[in-house]
DNA sequence: CTGTTAGCGCATTCAG
DNA sequence: CTGAATGCGCTAACAG
């Protein structure tokens, strides 16, 4: 491994000079930085990060927290998408990503542990919101930079989190079911402890009530993800008395479950029963129908976080921020006109 | 933050001793042991990464670099699955897993530079396996522990990698096509300077020999993932005086997409053609109808390339291995019987 | 069984 | 503008 003492040594200057070199301080000289870059670039000199870190008590490293990979959740290909969003800042920042998986909510805290106390990184995004986290409430209270990707139960002005207005989204595209003559509306929401799924029900029940629609309880089912994809809900939705003509579904992955059900029983999309979901992930548009629904912006959830969060770290005493991304519905085949 | 001197202050021995404590020595006291333990609970000691590294002069953690993210191929769920499987063995030996994506093979490039040269890493995982790529190119040359989740290209047998067969399960799968009367049989096949796409081509073509079924070019198609999932590859398919009976496709994902197209040009699967996959995806099970594909057991190519690849750091000189994770084809309801 | 010494590679005082 | 000295937190000989 070649050190900064040895091109210093070849440069015939001291180390901290090189060190200053390194650093681009202003005090040293165009000329020596110029010989000093020359010496590093021939004996293919490498700063040592971990060196580095050492003295300056950083990292340059923020940690992601994948939710507790139980269940089959992860296998959405929202996770791969935040994380490439996530990766373009950190690589160009020169941090590093370090990536937390568990499977447990155990498992997860002690990870977090390790990466908080041994200092390995610098900042930490979550990947979820859940109430009643330990890791949320241990890096509020030690003051850890952080930052949520979603919106956050408890504490929410004290919490920096990146989220779409999910309420006003789900609102607008409920709506545009109700526009198209719907009355009959239902709603899939998955894990009922997700605060996305909470928020984009609100946002369906708001858009039903300043429709004058009456809102009923029938026709709002939690299906856990596991459950094939909300095969249950769908059963239960088709067994009542009237049956919707719409339904919500709060996610593309889930929705495509649901319509495989809702067409295995006979019922066709969009012509008995129209669609919409989230995410706009690139398998709904190569779904049949090519599904109508909001497109979230999941790259962009990444970056913005990944950016507030090192802001937040090289900043300590940043207040916590919210920042919204805005999303899009993308009009498709999913959703028919009724009445 | 609380250190090493403090608890050996605390407990009146020497910071040496300390350490060992945390080494778990067999040469110290039972008794010192304890005392030390409790002071580093009570205190809240917890060791620093970073200083540790630099003195050990290993970073206790390894590198995940995905493949170039220019495209829509990262949006498969494989890779969430890896990452779980390589987690879940970081985890338990108290690694870290700092994750690489890059737009360009520049990107990627450079950032390996980095967690190479940087002592970021002590060994890469590869998470692609591509004809000429410069990482892997630079990974031999700098003879730095790594090991491919695929089939490298060159090299074979200086290069660990954790593979499946994937010609003979390739093989299997057409045959099971074979077996149920299809003699007209398509093969469509992801980027084609993806080994994977090679390898399951070469499977398809043995099977059709064995069963002395004369191979056709025009059955064999190579679909960028981008354009919606092989839509052209079907168009070209369909327009075929002979159209196919049977489809391989080599991702759950694209054959989603295949299945849709198909559908959308009238054809029924699998009444009209059957259709068969790669990849168990989650999506394959809810997919109308459902997939029968191969499951490769993505979750233990994740496992089994972790524990390779620490294996290796611990012990340089370690042999290139060859690991192959058994498939399994699992029967689900996109294939029917012909003639 | 334990303490002392030295040093990992680097950044940062403080002198000059 | 540059060098010498010091220490980040920890492990590893070397003594005892």
């Amino acid at each position: 491994m070649v050190t900064i003492k040895d091109v210093a040594k070849v440069t015939g200057v001291s180390p901290s000079t090189v060190s200053r070199v390194i650093a681009d301080s202003p005090s040293i000289s165009p000329e020596t930085k110029k010989r000093v870059r020359k010496a590093m670039k021939k004996l293919g000199y490498y700063p040592n990060v971990n060196a580095r870190n050492l003295v300056v008590q950083s990292s340059k490293a923020i940690g992601v927290v994948m939710p507790s990979s139980a269940d089959k959740a992860l296998q959405n290909p929202f996770f791969p998408e935040v994380l490439r969003g996530i990766g373009s800042v950190t690589h160009q920042m020169e941090y590093s990503l370090t990536l937390s998986t568990g499977q447990t909510e155990d498992e997860i805290y002690s990870e977090v542990e390790r990466l908080v106390y041994g200092s390995v990184v610098d900042g930490i995004i979550l990947l979820y919101s859940r109430l009643n986290d330990r890791v949320t409430n241990f890096l509020l209270e030690k003051d850890f930079p952080f930052v949520i990707v979603g919106k956050p139960y408890e504490n929410e002005n004290k919490i920096t989190y990146v989220d779409n207005d999910n309420v006003t989204a789900a609102k607008e595209i409920t709506t545009h079911l109700i526009e198209k003559g719907h009355r009959k509306i239902a709603f899939i929401g998955g894990s009922s402890d997700l605060f996305v799924t909470k928020n984009r029900g609100a946002g369906y029940e708001k858009a039903l009530q300043q429709a004058g629609i009456p809102t009923c309880d029938k026709y709002k089912i939690h299906a856990e993800f596991l459950k094939s994809g909300g095969r249950e809900a769908v059963k239960n939705l088709l067994s009542l008395e009237t049956v919707p003509t719409g339904i919500m579904v709060t996610d593309d992955l889930m929705a495509l479950g649901v319509m495989s059900t809702l067409e295995e029983h006979g019922v066709r999309v969009p012509h008995d029963v129209s669609l919409v979901s989230f995410n706009n992930l690139y398998l709904s548009q190569i779904t049949r129908p090519a599904l109508t629904t909001v497109d979230v912006q999941i790259y962009e959830l990444g970056v913005q976080s990944a950016k507030a969060l090192i802001e937040k770290t090289a900043n300590k005493g940043e207040p916590a921020k919210r920042i919204i991304i805005p999303h899009q519905i993308i009009y498709r085949d999913s959703v028919n006109g009724v009445g």
